[in-house]
DNA sequence: GACACTAACGAACGATCGTTCTATAAAGTG
DNA sequence: CACTTTATAGAACGATCGTTCGTTAGTGTC
């Protein structure tokens, strides 16, 4: 529901219906409907750790890591069967002028994958695949733009080559900052 | 309000108090909520071509066009007074998975953006400096990144980099598809 | 077996939602 | 002047909102 509708939109009677609880005993769970939305957030969070960063951290490090965490982050909403996409990024927009405890939730949550890709991308740099004068901080930014002008690209215009459009606006931003090969 | 809370989160009531009108007085100008929020997002749309637009397309066509349009794009809501950012775009995430008139309206709204965005790149191939040979959608996929990532470092993170990460990326984007300068 | 704790429930609360209806005053039109 | 049109208002509608209260059934604990 939160995917679909946005975690601002959610409801607790709809909820209770589709839970096929009463109103009440749901409600007992949280307390209020602002902790049932963070509860929302924080299990959304939870779920992409899983299914995103994990498998992309047992990779060895370098590129190839890289490569993979971005293909995971790309469409992982398929993979956990959230229709209306990430409710995190979704919550982001919604709740980017609000403050409260909302926006620090989804504050933080984005924040902790910026510093999970910035530590990918500097071991990257380690194995000698990327050039070590490299802005990091701006390297996570055009990821961050790649991936929300693919999920854009999908979801609102339906288009099929969103996922290749972006892994092509990847690779170039991987070639652009990758380490000169010196011809023989 | 819409740019505040968004466009779903509108509430006649509301909007009827701080308009000191009646909500009867003022619901009857739309005769539903729906296209009142249509109504909404025409206006945020007309905005939008005067503010960022219009100033660019009185300039030579190129990249000088291109690089102005950008400039005005990436924080055109300051010079239009929507301190919660563009309706539009935040519309976009809000129903993207939700189909009817509003959803249509917005992609109807950025599917313009990109045609315009598309022609300003063709005309700046034409005056070669562009190469001819380029992915002109895969250009306006990675500038409409640049822009989205923009917003969520400004909006959410409240980084004062955020216009100069995206020009980089914007200069970084250019560079790349540029005719190659020949040394004498 | 007495007792505390937990989960769930139904009923009701006041507030707000979008919408409809009727009335009224002003403005435009012949 | 008579007439229609337009803008606004007030009151009320049923629905839903988040929340509170009191109760009941089940579970675990001494």
């Amino acid at each position: 529901m939160a995917s679909r509708i946005g975690v601002g939109a959610l409801s607790i009677g709809v909820l209770a219906e589709r839970t096929r609880m009463s109103k009440s005993g749901l409600f007992a769970h949280f307390g209020s409907k602002e902790e049932l939305q963070l509860a929302v957030l924080r299990e959304s969070q939870a779920r992409f750790a899983e299914v995103v960063l994990r498998p992309a951290l047992r990779l060895p490090r370098g590129l190839g890591r890289l490569r993979a965490m971005v293909i995971n982050w790309l469409d992982w909403t398929r993979a956990v069967n959230l229709p209306g996409g990430c409710v995190i990024n979704a919550a982001a927009l919604e709740f980017d002028d609000q403050p409260g405890p909302l926006r620090d939730e989804v504050k933080n949550s984005l924040l902790a994958l910026r510093r999970t890709l910035a530590e990918t991308v500097a071991k990257a740099v380690e194995t000698g695949e990327l050039r070590p004068d490299i802005d990091i901080e701006q390297f996570v930014f055009e990821l961050n733009g790649i991936y929300q002008a693919a999920q854009q690209n999908r979801r609102l215009f339906s288009d099929p080559d969103a996922d290749r459009r972006a892994l092509a606006a990847f690779d170039r931003l991987v070639r652009d900052h990758a380490v000169i090969q010196q011809k023989e």
